[in-house]
DNA sequence: GACTGTGAACATATTCACAGCG
DNA sequence: CGCTGTGAATATGTTCACAGTC
């Protein structure tokens, strides 16, 4: 039973819509309308939750909390995975702030940085620490994932001790391509990729800018 | 001479490795080494630069400059398309510090939020503006593309009206699934989506955590 | 009757392996 | 010779359309 990575991509908005169902006390629902909340096809949703296992029934629909329960296991939601943070600059004082929430099923468990000016002081109700102690604190929180919002410089040796100090997940935001062994799962964002990414068919279109254009209508 | 997506993907880290290289006085590379450098396999490396036209010399390699030229055009750089950003929050905030630098290609040119107290404030260079004058600053300054960077609440009524004001693409921040006409393009970047996934893979990995594993090798 | 789960068709993306050419 | 550019093979992902089942 193993899971197509692009299915694996969706999971996560699919286990958001259910929570928003849930929340709203609706019991059952479709591939039709979770579908819709999701901004897919029925079809796609279907496929993609048939590789967890069936769990709709046939003529009926999808059991808003057991379908809830069964993505929640499947992304190790409940395992509540204990995270580190490196780089406590702008950027990752926003992206501790929205972890420490703790909303999305990890716990923000460290944050470090090589600013002797920040170490010490308390972010998201954590105090940093420093890089240099890596790798006991990776340990010391049995660390599975970590995010890194450091500078391009040095964002190579950090990710390097992260996977020598044992976590399985790397999300960075610093914009340069990382080396990982394959072992280990590695995530990028980075605005400059996504803008540029943008950029291209935005000038493929032919548009140079917001001219006036009769307002258009909502929905896709 | 249409362009794959997943080729447009790869064209920034490309276009990084490329910058990099000429920074360094290197005059002509391989695709090997360019694909060392990005990441990826010589041979899709080839593929992707195929789709943009022939920019090598068989025997030889390419011209870096004259390649960088060629990508840089293909994801319109020289334009330097105006953005603006809508959310000065802590992430706003961050995103706009980054994006000011104007390295990427990019002009940020407004800042816009709904909140009093951050309103008529300077960040980044830029004085803050009330969303309610969206529809007008996007006017003002030809924005093409915009970034979201707000809560889930109201997100998508900022987003009709960024497509209603006629920007081409949408980065959005926010947790949620916007819905946008087709012929605007959209991207979505979301935290605990990223960690999601990669959540996902540490679990099937049966890894529970750092525990005191065996220091590894770098490189892929 | 209504909706899921899935085989089959299609579309997209990656990789191999080598022909083409400076 | 050495390296690009690309046909062909493979792998991955999406969509259709309907059989299966409650």
């Amino acid at each position: 039973m193993t899971v197509p990575g692009a299915t694996v991509s969706r999971l996560p908005i699919y286990l958001r819509a259910l929570d928003e169902l849930a929340a709203d006390g609706v019991l059952r629902t479709s591939s039709a309308e979770l579908a819709a909340l999701s901004g897919v096809g029925p079809a796609q949703l279907r496929r993609d939750l048939s590789h967890l296992g069936s769990h709709g029934v046939r003529g009926v629909g999808y059991d808003v909390d057991h379908l809830r329960a069964r993505v929640a296991d499947s992304l190790g939601v409940p395992a509540r995975l204990a995270v580190v943070l490196v780089g406590v600059g702008n950027l990752g004082h926003a992206l501790a702030a929205h972890l420490a929430a703790g909303q999305d099923g990890f716990r923000l468990r460290a944050l470090l940085d090589a600013d002797a000016r920040v170490i010490g002081s308390s972010v998201a109700g954590l105090v940093v620490e420093d890089v240099a102690r890596l790798e006991q604190v990776v340990a010391r929180e049995g660390a599975a994932l970590a995010v890194l919002a450091t500078p391009a410089e040095g964002a190579q040796e950090v990710c390097d001790r992260l996977v020598a100090a044992g976590v399985s997940g790397i999300l960075t935001f610093a914009p340069l391509v990382l080396r990982v062994p394959a072992e280990v799962d590695l995530r990028s964002v980075d605005l400059a990729t996504e803008l540029q990414i943008l950029a291209f068919h935005s000038q493929r279109r032919g548009l140079s800018g917001a001219a006036g254009r009769a307002p258009g209508g909502r929905s896709r």
